[in-house]
DNA sequence: AACGTTCGGGCGAACGTTCGCATTGGATAA
DNA sequence: TTATCCAATGCGAACGTTCGCCCGAACGTT
């Protein structure tokens, strides 16, 4: 392999090691032919700038870190995989780089991780997903004044960058959509209380409710861990109510919530799609598939990627930023299931 | 932020930044008083090595390469994403961390990048994923010596560490079970040619046939890319053969593919389970999910990642390696599909 | 003829480490 | 008393960059 230096190059070229070093960046004052000369060497010995040193000299990585999330056992989480995946193509465009790590805390917020990684000159600033309110990291980069973005909000009154896909929106729509095909009886699975984009969603579920002058009394929340198992015994205590109050709709907060919901349903031996609705959230892969396939809220993560990435170095590299809050359109994407 | 340097410690630990690098590494005869003074200087005002200059001065980086897989649209690969965890996760314990980067060109072995990458000090070696036959990256690395390790195998006689699932035996597994349940017509829907996983599971079915005592003329092999509507493509031409030579069961050489053959058999009218048996490979999520739930091959990521990074290492660090290949065995999972 | 100006390039320093070797002072042994 | 030794620390150098400043020569201007 390559992996020779300045000097090399230098010896070569009969010049000195700063001068090749000037000619490489365009911002030396040399002969023509000596620039061609050592472009010439450069290209014989196959030369690679040592980035250890490069950075070392700047005092910067060009690194971004990302933690991952730490999901249990082979539960992956398809959005924030999206998310990773379209960051890290924008970053290489800018020059950049994710730099994972994983946390040992992921929930109490493992500052110290963070502390760690930035002290250590390993990254330039940080990537946050599903962030919450009250969010430890995100608190603990604003004190420490580390440059970071985020996907996802925190509390409304905390100054930082952050990009998020318009929750509300996305179950208006859903509701929307219900409502058209004739619904009236409509209920929500959601998470368990204190998620931030769970309670996003269950705006929207509500906004939905009063545009089609449904009662808010008619509304009815079940609550279910991000799981399938969870989302099935809450769908099983809705078709529990008696007949007048079992919704004819079911809205869930997740895709994972709804293919529980669905599972629930076949049990109960009635057929989604005719005798009831039900609808996810996320658009994950193979909802698509699933029997009936599922109507779902698709997530704009490219968008999303890109957007973070281009804020977080914006801020790194000490440019203005012209907005600190940006919010994405998620998209309908209607199936059979409802 | 911490940010400090062996200097500010020194300084304020009234003795040489030299010793203050000594003490940190143990390797100083100091008066202990000393020694506690520094560490508690460390600790008051958080100090951090700068891994850039602790880098160069190593010559080493401790970050491994790993190369996105090169997605179409938000299609993800559950397979190398688990296995892509599991990796970072075991380089952690061992000091070291991933570095993903995105080639241009997949397919062609962008080679360049990885030249590039390991030229410019900014990995010590890379883990490859998705191998084949004749890889153009396993060629370069070797021709290079650049220190890797692959997840899945290449050429036999190429001389490289790597580890991979056993799919022949994955697949001879499925067939036992088939065969147990009463099947003799099995066929199967595979990749198209040319795939080194897809042509070990090909041979786990022929061999699968053999021990039952079937005659390998009874045996069936349609071919189909690695995506959903392929797969139910195959699985009609093969609902379109005579009832005599109809098979019922059809092994399927990934999740993927068997989602689109159980597609196709319900638009046939038939059920599966009942009608005809489908298994798939891999055990990605939510195919538990499916309807019926899929029988499928579970590969053991777990231990690949951690393999993977441990042989590596060793390589990087000079160690003796006590095994150059691994074959790990895969798990049957068995659902109603089957 | 003396003096600025520009061009072409060298030189020293610094980023923060680590590591081998040198240098103290005090205690011990001869 | 003096040579000896060890414990405790300092010092210089190097890893490969980048960057500002300096310097000689050639040229043109008054």
């Amino acid at each position: 392999m390559s992996r020779a230096t300045l000097k090399d190059v230098a010896a070569r070229a009969g010049v000195s090691y700063q001068t090749v070093s000037k000619v490489l960046h365009g911002q030396a004052q040399v002969a023509p032919e000596t620039a061609t000369r050592i472009w010439q060497v450069v290209h014989e010995i196959n030369y690679e700038p040592n980035l250890s040193a490069r950075r070392l000299r700047a005092g910067a990585t060009h690194l971004l870190g990302y933690a991952w999330h730490h999901t249990p056992s082979n539960l992956v989480h398809p959005v924030l995989d999206a998310f990773l995946h379209s960051a890290a193509m924008a970053a290489a465009e800018q020059d950049y780089h994710l730099f994972t790590f994983a946390t040992h805390d992921d929930k109490a917020g493992d500052v110290g991780a963070y502390e760690e990684l930035y002290g250590r000159h390993q990254v330039d600033g940080f990537i946050l997903a599903d962030t919450n309110r009250g969010d430890p990291r995100i608190r603990f980069l604003i004190e420490h004044e580390i440059p970071f973005a985020t996907f996802g909000r925190a509390n409304d009154d905390w100054d930082f960058c952050w990009v998020d896909v318009d929750g509300q929106q996305g179950m208006e729509r859903v509701m929307a959509h219900l409502v058209a095909r004739g619904h009236r009886r409509i209920a929500m699975i959601s998470w368990p209380e204190g998620s931030q984009s769970g309670w996003y969603r269950e705006q929207g579920y509500w906004n939905g409710l009063q545009r089609a002058g449904i009662a808010a009394e008619a509304g009815t929340i079940e609550r279910a861990e991000n799981l399938a198992p969870a989302g099935a015994a809450a769908m099983a205590r809705l078709l529990d109510l008696p007949a007048a109050q079992r919704p004819t709709a079911v809205v869930c907060v997740s895709d994972l919530v709804a293919i529980g919901a669905l599972k629930a349903v076949a049990n109960a031996g009635l057929e989604v799609g005719r005798d009831i609705a039900i609808t996810g959230f996320d658009d994950i892969p193979l909802v698509e598939y699933l029997r009936p396939p599922l109507t779902s809220v698709r997530q704009p993560t490219l968008k999303a990627g890109q957007w973070v990435v281009k804020m977080l170095i914006q801020q790194i590299e000490g440019e203005p930023i012209a907005h600190k809050g940006i919010l994405l359109e998620p998209e309908l994407v209607v199936r059979q299931s409802s």
